[in-house]
DNA sequence: CATAGAAATGCACACGTTAACAATGCTATT
DNA sequence: AATAGCATTGTTAACGTGTGCATTTCTATG
């Protein structure tokens, strides 16, 4: 039928609808027995409350907002699937949840204070910039995960990716490897830029040379990784490692290994970076940098929840370490 | 800074509220040169819907709901990616997408007709029915994807998984194995259930018989895979072929078989479920059945949306057929 | 006993939007 | 010229909830 309202439950319980209101949200103002008394009766007409009325006047939505660049090509399924693990692990029955792709929104008119009590985004490239702004200009409370962001006054919580890809190469060059190529993620995201940045790092300082024909493009999915595996084989000087950007890039450069008669590691080493679920299981179990999704978007949420209640926030870049975890996939020569 | 109301346009433009709200409406009362005018002062102003009011008075949320059974043990990033992808691409920028667990919920108290415009449950086991139930109670317009729903009148989306696993194992039959295993999936979960029944009835319509020993239980993760696969590996009578209950699973199998240094699919035939992004990727490419989760989805919420408008709801059960996608996991014999 | 003050409840309005109905001015038809 | 009818705009109430202020009743204190 109809929903019942607190004025259906006043109507019964012989009381002004004010009196129902406070009850029902535990105001010490009311007698602690017509408060039960009340609260039995909603209880029994089992009512529930009008969110769009109350957000009306209390000018809270009880959404959240967790944004990604693109729900397309670049964001790989598990990274999605932690992300929104994390997030929900830590929002209450209280609030939505709202998963969205910023490039499928064609006008950001939804997208302001009165819709969202907060948003989470997870950036990925510098293109989301104009969405950061805009969000920011609303005053929207604003989370940023993964990508350090300037200009904008937000909380940020990113994954050192630089430093990880630094220690992973090196641990490459240690492992005896001097001809180091990289399969690149998508261009124009920020995490392929510090991950290429860290590699460059690590080999100019152990003094070694990068050939031209080393870097070669992907764009973070499988296909990509298979494709510019291929090509690093066909190289006349073909590398001993290989470090591919991303884990689903890796499966996809063991693939072109293997399917070409050649193993991992004995033929070509592979490494790859986020330790995907599934790395472990990979054979040969993928060597690769661990980057705590989940538990970065555990903090970014606990932390948009808090500022939301206190509106107060302190620090505002938090890193988070990114952990070498090395499996079977790189030899030593 | 606060934000503008129609009644500031109104003021600014010198007409009454209600004649703002039916310009920006574009109803056809409207002089169409005064419905330009103001549309351009609000422009100008940029001004923005409050759509908790709206919803007030319209009695509609623009809100959806998209839940699974769970976020944890038994949803694979895989299939939460191209469920959320499926129905994000279908609807439009007035709706929100709401992306949460069953089991997250303590009560299901804010799930309500005024909450939620349409619902959309991803239903993985029995163990949702009571939610279903609950939706269908409310009068929330509601699609169940993936398991066929009983007693409660809904739309219902669902891959027909038994034909699916049917000819999967016919297939194993026909390539000469006699001896085929099953790791299964999560218990209480109806897919569970019904890849098991097109495997026992394609082996039994074969003739063959199965030992007690080759079913083997899983939970639909890797971990379970690599650990159903072990088991089977150190029978006296050890399979010649194992049909895994998904892909993330199969990979884990793989995993089992190779760090004993056999191989497959030489020493043994492994063959998987879904057909995961990442399983043309694997070494070998996984022979498995192609589930087509995103088109389903986006079919269910084409429905969903079609049903809000019209309230008119059509055909009930839908199946959506399922492929065999033959690699190169499973060896002749 | 008078009264100050606390405890409990109600009245009335606000939040921003839509819509039924009323009102106004104008045009065309008789 | 009177009037019916259309086009356009305004008046007012409604959606369900929360809250400042007024009101009532009761208790304790001098």
């Amino acid at each position: 039928m109809s929903s019942v309202t607190i004025k259906d439950i006043a109507k019964l319980a012989g009381v002004s609808h004010t009196t129902v209101s406070r009850a029902l949200n535990d105001s010490p103002l009311i007698n602690p027995e017509t408060k039960e008394r009340i609260k039995a009766i909603a209880a029994s007409m089992n009512y529930t409350p009008n969110y769009s009325a109350r957000s009306l006047v209390l000018d809270r939505s009880y959404n959240l907002g967790l944004f990604f660049t693109t729900l397309h090509t670049g964001t790989s399924a598990g990274f999605l699937y932690e992300a929104i693990k994390g997030v929900n692990d830590v929002i209450k029955d209280g609030y939505n949840l709202i998963v969205r792709g910023i490039d499928d929104y064609k006008s950001f008119h939804k997208v302001n204070r009165k819709n969202f009590d907060g948003i989470l985004i997870m950036s990925q490239s510098d293109s989301d910039q104009s969405f950061i702004e805009y969000a920011s200009d609303k005053e929207i409370p604003l989370v940023v995960l993964n990508r350090p962001v300037e200009g904008v006054q937000v909380m940020n919580f990113v994954p050192d990716d630089q430093s990880g890809a630094y220690r992973l190469t090196e641990y490459l060059v240690q492992q005896g490897h001097r001809h180091i190529a990289i399969i690149e993620g998508k261009q124009g995201f920020k995490s392929t830029q510090a991950r290429r940045e860290g590699y460059c790092e690590a080999l100019h300082k152990h003094g070694i040379f990068v050939p031209e024909a080393y870097y070669v493009s992907g764009n973070y999915d499988l296909e990509s990784g298979h494709a510019a595996m291929s090509k690093l084989l066909e190289l006349p000087d073909r590398p001993t490692a290989v470090f591919c950007c991303n884990d689903d890039m890796a499966l996809g450069a063991v693939k072109a290994v293997t399917e070409r008669g050649l193993s991992v590691p004995e033929d070509i080493s592979v490494a790859g970076f986020d330790d995907n679920l599934f790395s472990a299981f990979m054979s040969p179990a993928l060597t690769t940098v661990r980057r705590p999704i989940e538990e970065l978007s555990r903090a970014g949420a606990e932390k948009l929840l808090k500022f939301i209640e206190t509106k107060h926030s302190e620090q505002s870049l938090v890193l988070f370490h990114t952990e070498l975890v090395i499996r079977d996939s790189v030899k030593s020569i």
